[in-house]
Order: C-alpha cells, then structure tokens, then sequence
DNA sequence: AATGAATGAGGATTCATTCAT
DNA sequence: GATGAATGAATCCTCATTCAT
C-alpha cells in the first residue's frame, strides 16, 4: 500500500539495515539484497533512493559519525573544564556508539575508507574533529596536547578493534582503561 | 617443463604476493587471479596447492604473524628485564612489520578474523601471546599490570590504523607515542 | 490540481519528447523514464496514456510519418507535372524532416521495424505511399517507372543515413545529389 | 572436455554467433547470454575472451568489414578498368555480404556506431575506403567523381536496407538497380 | 608440476510496469 | 488527472573453482 512521504521513511530503514547488516558481517561483504530484505523493501528501491551501493554505505557512515558527534557535543555541554577530555572518552564510549553493532559497521569504515575516497574524506573530518576536540580539552593540563590528543584517539581506536573482536572486553573496562591512560597523560604532562 | 621441489616456492611465492595484494588494496577486495598473477603462476596453481581462497588468506595470516613473533623475539633476546616492555613496542613497530604493505594486510585480517574462526583463532594467538609477553615484562613495574597490557596492547593496534589511514603517521612517531605512554602507564603503577 | 482536458496535450508532449529522446541518442536506447522527464510528466503518466513503450514508439513513429507525409502533400500541391518527382524529393530532404532530430528518430525506425510488426507495418505504408507516389511521377518520363522509384527511393534513405553518421553531408548537398540522380534516371527513360 | 588452443576456435565463435543473432535480432538488442548460447558456450566465456559485450560487437563488426574488403578485393582483382566501378557494386551485393543476416548485422551498426565512438571510427574506415575506390574507379568516367562516388554509396546502404526491410527486394534486383545508376551516372558525366 | 579452458553462482544495476492514493 | 512508491525480471559482469591435459 504505498503511501506519500515514504522517501524519509525508506532512507532511514535503509541506511538503520545498512548498519545493521555491517555490524552482523563485520565485512563490507553486505550484498544491497541482504540490505534491502532486512529494510523490508526491494533491492531496486534502495537503488532508486540512494543510486547504488556505495552512497548507500556513505549515507550509513554519515549516519554513524553524526551519532557520534551528537554524541559528544551532548557529554561536553555538561562538562567542567577539568572534565572535558574525560567528557569526550565518555562519548567514545557512550551506549549508543558502543554497540556491537556500531562497533562492527565503524570497523567497516577503515575499510571503506581505504576504497572510497569520499569515505576517506568523511573519516578524516571525524578525526580531525576529535583530534580538535581533544587538544583543546588537554591543552590546560599537558605540556604537549597534539601528542596527548593523538595517543588517545589511537587508544579509542584499538579499544574499538579489540571490543570487535574480543567479546570478553566490555565497554566499561574499554572506558576504564581509556580513562587511566587519560590520568596518565595529564600527570605527565604536570610532572 | 615441471621441476621437482617446486612447492615450497610457489607456497612461499603466493603468500608473499598474497600480502602484497591485501597491503596494496587495503581491502579483503583482492581476487585469486590477482594474487596468482602477481607470484607469476595461474589461479588454478593456487588452489592446488592451498585448496581454496581462504586458505591462502590463512597461509598469509600466519605468515604475518609468524614474522611478528619473529621480531619480537629478537628484540627480546637482547632486552634487559626494565627494557623488556620497551622492546615489545619497538618490535611491533619494526621496519619489517611496519611497511605500509604490511600494515594493509594486517588491517584485512581484522576483516578475515570476523568471518572465519580459524583466522580469529590465529588474531586470539597472537594477541594471548603479546598479552602474556607485555604482562610478564610489564610486572616487576606496574601496580596492576594486566590492565596495562591491555591499554599497550589497544594503543599498538589503533597506532596501526592511524598508520593505514593517514600517510601523516610515520612509524617513528607512532612508536614515540606508544613508548611515552608505556612510561606514563609505568609511571602510574609506581605512584 | 488536474484539468479538464488535458489527454491530447499530453499526448502530444510526449509524442514530442518521444521523438527528441531518439534523435538525441540516436538508438532506441531510450527510457520511458528520460522520455517522460523530458515531457515534464511522470513515467506513470505515459503509461496511462498509452499502455506501454512499444506503443509511446508507435506514436512517434505515427508522427513521423504523418509530418512527412504533410511535406509531400504541401510540395506536391504547388508542382507542375512535371516537378512532381522532384517535389517528392524536395520534401525528403525538407528542412522540417531533416533536422538531426528527425533524422535520428528515423533510423530508429528501421530498429523498430525488425522487431515490431505493427511498426513494420507502419514503414511499408509510408514506403508504399512514396513509391506510388514517385511512380506517378515518374511514368511520363521513365521507360520502369517502377525502378526507378525504387531506386530513388533507396536513395534517399542512404543518404539519411550519411547525414546521421556523417556530419559533413548538409541537406542541400543531400538533395542536390538526389535531383541528380532523378534527372539521371529521367535522361536514362528517355535513350 | 577442454583442449588447448581453443581460444582462437572459440573466438571465432563468438563472433559467428554475434553475426548471426544481430542478423536474426535486427536490433542491438541481443543479450551476451543469447549469443554465447548459440555459440555453445557460457557467457563467462565471452566476456573471459572478449572482456565485455561492447568489445564482442566491436569484434563483429570488424569481422563483417573484413569480410566485405576481401570481397571487394576478389572483385576487383580481375576487373578491366571500365568495369572496376561496377566491380565495387557487384562486391556489395555480393552473396557472402547479403545475406538475410549479414544485412541485419549491418544495420546494427548504424546503432552502433551512434553509441559506441570505436565503431564510428569503424565505419568511418569503411566509408572512406569505399568512397575512395569508387572515386579512383569513375574518375576515368565521370566528370565529378566525388559527388558520383557518394551518391553510388548512400544508393547501396538504402539499398541494404530495402533489403532487410522489404523481403521482397532480392539481391539480384538490388544489384541490378544499384548498377542502372551507375550507368547513368557515367552516362552523366559523358553528357 | 602446471595451465588453459570452462562454468555456475551470485551481485550490482536498470527499467518497464503496476498500484494505491 | 497524475504521481510517488514499489518491484520482478532481466542483463552485464566477476570470480572462485574444477577439470582434462
């Protein structure tokens, strides 16, 4: 029974499908079908949305960094000075960014990333961003925030990897130990 | 005209062509022509002699690996009981485990680990491995050195994907920060 | 807000459409969808009007025939019993049936031709009708009128094709080559 | 039961069968699985040879103009100077290059060589060749050559298309038209 | 030992067509 | 009168894999 409006309705099943089946595979070898059938339309319809298979990854990607963001702009706005990096861990680590699924579908994305030039593009302001975020959340309280700043972002990303991979780390130890090296970045920079 | 003994060069022909495929293309995106044509055989040769595409992926994983482990013996060998952490970290960013062709294909075995268990079996070796090697060097200098394995640990694998992604990375800095923060992580046990 | 009315003018939008979509590509290569665009209707609304592809095809094939068949009238109307022949030829050649247009959509009749019958039956009425048409004209002066207008008749659709694959042949020299012939075929009725 | 030295066996299949569907089809219209069928094998094959559908037409193509310069050629060979034009003509609607299918493969070239700028080229070679026996051949006889060899040209592809429109035109008549022009056209050029 | 030959299965993509509104 | 929504069927193409030689 097709309906009016349903564009906005279908690109968000869509691209929530497209995530959905990125984090179950952990591999980009998500077929449109699989996509499509999980969306509860046909593979066609997701080509006339989106026009092929790649935009409908980039539209999931964008999905995915805009979570984050909001994300994050969300645990900065409650956030002291003294707790703005700790605020911006936090996000990283947040429920809604930290599942399985999430975690899958964002290991996708350095895959992507390495064939897509506009994925590249989309990972690199991401990273830009977060590194921005964090020097200037470090900056009172390191003598060298651009090299905290890069370390912990590192750090988030293989805490990422191994939650992937490694059912028996959870997000709370994964924030923990985020955190701890946090601590141990500002005391190096005070000692 | 067929040769005797020719296996053990064509295995280790393959497999080497099969790195170099997967670290040129960054992705698991890599056909079994492509890898026979680049080791100067026909595809046909190379499922004779590893049964199938996967297993050629495996052969690769392992070969990977097997070098890692390589490197960190060595550096192990000459490494006082205080530079044995350190020298863990210098291992797994050495030149010969570091090439940008090295690192794409470790970037797909995080790909490969999610599809097929033998090849999470092998990523579970080793990382159990460098796990129990950076706790026994890690001991003697931290309060609670398992969880600093794990943030070393973590902090080596998002190093890499920095590495992949972003050509402003050079393996020496990435092995200053890893090595600043082992210090930092030191330095937080001794306190 | 539909209006009263309104069947013939779309009709005729998309007979047009139709028409500028073949001599734009050049091949039946064409899309109901880019047809209806062009019209400014949906690709529904074609299909409503006029059942299906095949006959949107017809209906230009229809046009065609019947702006072509105007032309002859119109020339034939003012001309002496003895123009009547090149009268014919003049309004093969008419700058109205002569556009690139045109002359596209033309050759994409003899595709349709092979594959529909209705639109071969179409081509032999039109080609009848001019064949009868230049044997009329041509029996005063012709010893066969009928090889004649076969031969003029064959004429003139080569050299529709050249001028739709070879820009460098102008209507006014496609024409002047036409007369010759005709005045060629005469001079040969009359030895 | 695989063999070696298929490949030129199987190419010239291919390109057999593409003739023949293309002549049997009249239209471009003709699927790579269609035509790897009637040749007896997989379509995986065709592409593995040819690389895609385009180059297999292309393929066709040349093989139909090769066909047609030998037979022009042939004709040529043993022609006195006064019969070299009709020499020309006689190749033309020689029985190996019109038959039913020959012809209708040769309509789809006009498709083609709308579409595709390798088989513009294509035809292109073959219209000038053409045109410049005809003219080297009426020279002798004609006063403008040029106009001559173009009017004899565009007469033989309208004639071509009679031919595969109109079971009624035989080759035999359409030879017979094509070289009452001819004579009139030298006649012409006497005058 | 090694390969050319060959294919089946599957995937992205396109498009005519239908239907409820 | 008109359209957005939706799809099934079909097509090109790729690729892992097998087999006879």
């Amino acid at each position: 029974m097709p309906k009016l409006g349903m564009e906005p309705i279908r690109r968000e099943a869509l691209v929530r499908a497209t995530i959905a089946e990125l984090g179950r595979a952990g591999t980009l070898d998500v077929t449109v079908s699989q996509i499509a059938r999980r969306a509860g339309v046909s593979s066609a319809l997701a080509h006339h949305y989106f026009g092929g298979k790649d935009q409908i990854f980039l539209a999931a990607m964008r999905r995915i960094l805009a979570d984050f963001s909001a994300d994050v702009r969300r645990e900065l706005e409650g956030a002291s000075p003294s707790d703005r990096a700790a605020a911006i861990v936090r996000a990283s680590f947040s429920s809604s960014s930290f599942t399985p699924e999430a975690v899958g579908a964002w290991m996708c994305f350095y895959g992507m990333a390495q064939k897509n030039a506009e994925a590249l593009h989309l990972w690199q302001i991401y990273h830009r961003r977060l590194r921005s975020n964090l020097i200037h959340a470090l900056r009172p309280f390191c003598s060298r925030p651009e090299d905290a700043a890069d370390t912990l972002g590192a750090l988030i990303d293989g805490l990422y990897i191994r939650a992937a991979l490694d059912p028996a780390l959870t997000p709370g130890e994964a924030l923990g130990q985020a955190l701890a090296v946090l601590r141990g970045l500002c005391a190096e920079g005070r000692s």
